[in-house]
DNA sequence: TCTGGGGTCCTAGGACCC
DNA sequence: TCTGGGGTCCTAGGACCC
């Protein structure tokens, strides 16, 4: 048996959390650069504020109805979610963080009152972090998404918790669930799908085997059989990424290879950070640029360079150094960039790598490492930098609706003033 | 003026090997 | 007249997820 545990808008819930003065009032999140919302509370949402609307065409509704904006406070999000996770693990040891504010886990042999034990968890998750979520529980991971919706959709009635604990209740269930609504039908499909009469997940379990592995993937096969009650997916171990990317939109756009240079560097030192602390090396670097996309009167550029490494590294010197070199492949001037980005791939665990016999990294890598990171972390993010890096640090994030590192800064903590009668 | 960021999995086709 | 069969690896791109 699964469960799935889904937080209710996630970054919103994080930052109620610590301003429960605002729980009334419509609140949404934006994304880097205050670009766009990708949070909402119900009250947002009944505004009509749909999800990854551009901040700045909604200014006018946000004014009006007097919507909270906060920009993303990743700090803040990390921690919570932590936080969220190490509750749920006292819940099951089973367990996979599917993202920041969903997980999987299965539930316990002995667990007999599936609902129960539901409550129980959406309870105390409230109590220890004031994060409201949303639990469905099936058979198959799949149906415990569907199930979720429920959970989520039917608020009030079901009190957060939805079980699938019989055929009639599944059958029910699918012939309710529209078919974009299925975990892992996207827009593109559930267009084709709906176009072949195809409008609900009950539709969807009715369609021949060899019509959905002919038209779409093995996947969508798979997503069928476990629609139909049989179990084919199990707990992914996720702990180790696949690959690892630093990307960014610019808040301008410009040319000069200078700056670009500056970016990919730092994009390339904070993805090798990254790289170190889930303890893997990288054989690959993709390094890429765009134009502005939503500027159709402008050149029109977009370029990736894959290069791969003589030998797997954790280096920031040498990740930084073939990024780099990719870099010097694609550039073109004359180009208005306005987005890059640095991707690791090839990702294996450090130390499991077979070494070249003529070319390996430099043996004085590994401690230099080490002592960059305990640096970093003792004294802040980005003390220690490369000297091809941005050292000014003139480039800064918009973020003029940021709250508090309430969770993780110790100056950000929230004071309580008590009066003693 | 202004439009996010970080992932996974699958398939087709080309190049190459014996 | 007639030109095999069975692989691997790499890359690009699509579709999807949160």
């Amino acid at each position: 048996m699964y469960a799935i545990i889904d937080c209710n808008s996630f970054y919103v819930s994080c930052e109620l959390s610590f301003r429960p003065d605002l729980m009334d009032s419509p609140v949404v999140v934006l994304s880097n650069n205050d670009g766009c919302v990708v949070s909402r509370n119900s009250e947002a949402k009944r505004l009509g504020i749909p999800m990854a609307a551009p901040a700045f065409k909604y200014k006018k509704v946000f004014r009006n109805h007097d919507v909270k904006v906060f920009s993303s406070n990743y700090s803040l999000y990390g921690d919570m979610s932590t936080r969220v996770m190490c509750i749920l693990e006292n819940f099951s040891a089973k367990i996979e963080i599917y993202s920041i504010d969903e997980a999987f886990i299965e539930i316990p042999d002995f667990i007999t009152n599936y609902v129960s034990y539901g409550k129980e968890i959406r309870d105390t998750l409230h109590r220890y972090t004031g994060i409201p979520t949303s639990i469905g529980i099936a058979t198959t991971k799949t149906l415990a998404k569907v199930a979720n919706n429920v959970a989520k959709k039917f608020q009030h009635k079901t009190k957060g918790v939805f079980f699938i604990d019989s055929e009639e209740k599944r059958i029910k269930t699918l012939k309710w669930t529209i078919i974009n609504d299925v975990w892992g039908i996207g827009a593109g499909h559930s267009k084709k799908l709906v176009h072949k009469g195809i409008k609900t997940a009950y539709d969807f379990i009715q369609l021949d085997d060899h019509w959905i592995k002919r038209n779409m993937t093995v996947s969508e096969l798979r997503l069928k059989q476990e629609l139909s009650g049989k179990s084919i997916l199990r707990l992914d171990d996720i702990s180790h990424k696949k690959t690892i990317a630093t990307t960014r939109s610019f808040e301008y756009t410009f040319s000069d290879y200078e700056n670009i240079k500056e970016r990919i560097s730092t994009f390339a030192y904070s993805c090798a950070e990254k790289l170190r602390k889930q303890e893997s090396s990288c054989s690959e670097i993709y390094v890429f640029l765009r134009s502005n996309r939503y500027k159709k009167e402008a050149v029109q550029y977009r370029v990736g360079k894959l290069l791969n490494l003589p030998y797997a590294t954790d280096s920031t010197l040498v990740i930084i150094d073939y990024a780099i070199k990719a870099l010097k492949a694609i550039y073109k001037p004359g180009i208005d960039y306005k987005r890059a980005g640095v991707i690791l791939m090839g990702l294996k665990k450090a130390g499991t790598n077979q070494l070249d016999l003529f070319e390996n990294e430099n043996p004085k890598h590994k401690p230099l490492m080490k002592v960059l990171d305990r640096l970093n972390e003792k004294y802040g993010a980005y003390k220690i930098k490369i000297a091809n890096q941005d050292l000014d640090r003139t480039w800064k994030m918009k973020q003029e609706h940021l709250s508090p590192q309430y969770t993780s800064k110790l100056s950000d903590i929230l004071q309580v003033n008590c009066e003693l009668k």
